[in-house]
Formats: C-alpha cells, structure tokens, sequence
DNA sequence: TCCCTCGGACACTCAAACAT
DNA sequence: TGTTTGAGTGTCCGAGGGAA
C-alpha cells in the first residue's frame, strides 16, 4: 500500500482549488501547523511565539494546501529529520449532508453545504441519520495503560492536537 | 478537466470496564 | 461515582476511471 505518508503528504486535490479559508472553516486554522520545541526556525530567523509553524509537512502529516503567505509549491519538500513532530488531527464535521457521505466527500456545517451549491443540488443538501448504537455489547477486560512518566498520555493524539477544537 | 465511485485510514462518540 | 478504554460508527482522503 501507498504508505499513510505518502496518503498524508498531501497533494492539493481539485476540490481545495477554493480560498480555504472560505472553504474550510471547521478548520481551525484551515492547514495544519506542527511544532517542535526543540526545533530552530528553519531560516533561521527569530522564533515566532510557540507554537512554532514549520512550513513543510513533516512525514505522515496532511498539507491540503499551501499555508498563506507562501508561493505556491513552497519549499522543495525535505523531511525533518526528527521523529517528534506532532500531528494535526483531521477535523470532522459532526454529520455531514446525504450527498456528501454518499460521495464520501468533505461536507461543512452549513445547508446547504458548499459542495452541494456548487453541484446545484442545494435543494437536496440535507443530514442524514446516525444509526443509533447497540447496547449491553459485552467487552473483554482492559489493559490499563501505564499512567506514570507520562509520556503515553502527553503524546495523546486528542490532546496534543495544536489546535483542538473549539466547538 | 471535471466528476463519480469506493477502499480504507482516521476521527469521534459513548457504553462497558475499571479505579477509587 | 468518576475515569479510562476501546469498539462502533461516521467522515473523508486519494486513486482510478469514465464522461464531456
């Protein structure tokens, strides 16, 4: 299989050629921004206030799009050689239009969505139904995670997300 | 070039299991 | 009773292919 980094890496598909910062609003900001710490700013400059905004996709992450202020196509991509750079989740809607999950397409909060108005079928732009859980589903017994030293819970993808989300 | 289909990775939810 | 775990369920990325 295409390896999650090269899935990840990110190409700009034709459904991202619209300002993201229109398209995207359930991002928050509308690409991801990793940071490291320990790491410089790559020109050297002054760091900018942590988080740091590194301006390459470190491997595995997603970069639908050039962040602003950059050309596009800006840098020749070189992964960083450290390990520890955190990943930005994926932000989901919290229930996308029929359309959209039939497509398997990224919907947005609004209805009609964006992609249904640019496909004129706004009037068809509606949520679908979440089927409802089972209940009294027995489980095995849990292993418990090790909660000292707490590297395991620092690196908690939910929690170490640069940008949660507010909602 | 644009759109559709769809496999599968990933995000989110929440009841069961567990700790106190 | 509060916290943690992890399975269920949904979203949507991205490759491939067809139509215009």
């Amino acid at each position: 299989m295409a390896s999650d980094q090269a899935k990840n890496a990110g190409a700009v598909t034709q459904e991202h050629h619209m300002p993201p910062y229109q398209a995207y609003g359930a991002y928050s900001p509308p690409f991801p921004v990793y940071y490291d710490p320990s790491h410089p700013e790559p020109n050297g400059g002054p760091h900018p206030a942590p988080p740091y905004i590194y301006h390459y996709p470190p491997p595995g992450m997603m970069y639908p799009y050039p962040p602003p202020g950059r050309p596009i196509g800006f840098p020749p991509y070189a992964p960083p050689p450290q390990t520890n750079f955190q990943r930005v989740k994926r932000k989901q809607v919290k229930m996308a239009c029929t359309n959209c999950a039939n497509a398997c397409k990224r919907c947005d909060e609004h209805r009609p969505c964006e992609r249904c108005v640019k496909y004129g079928i706004p009037e068809t732009c509606v949520d679908g139904v979440r089927k409802e859980r089972q209940k009294g589903i027995k489980r095995g017994p849990y292993k418990r995670k090790n909660k000292s030293g707490g590297s395991d819970t620092a690196t908690s993808p939910t929690h170490n997300a640069t940008f949660e989300s507010a909602s």
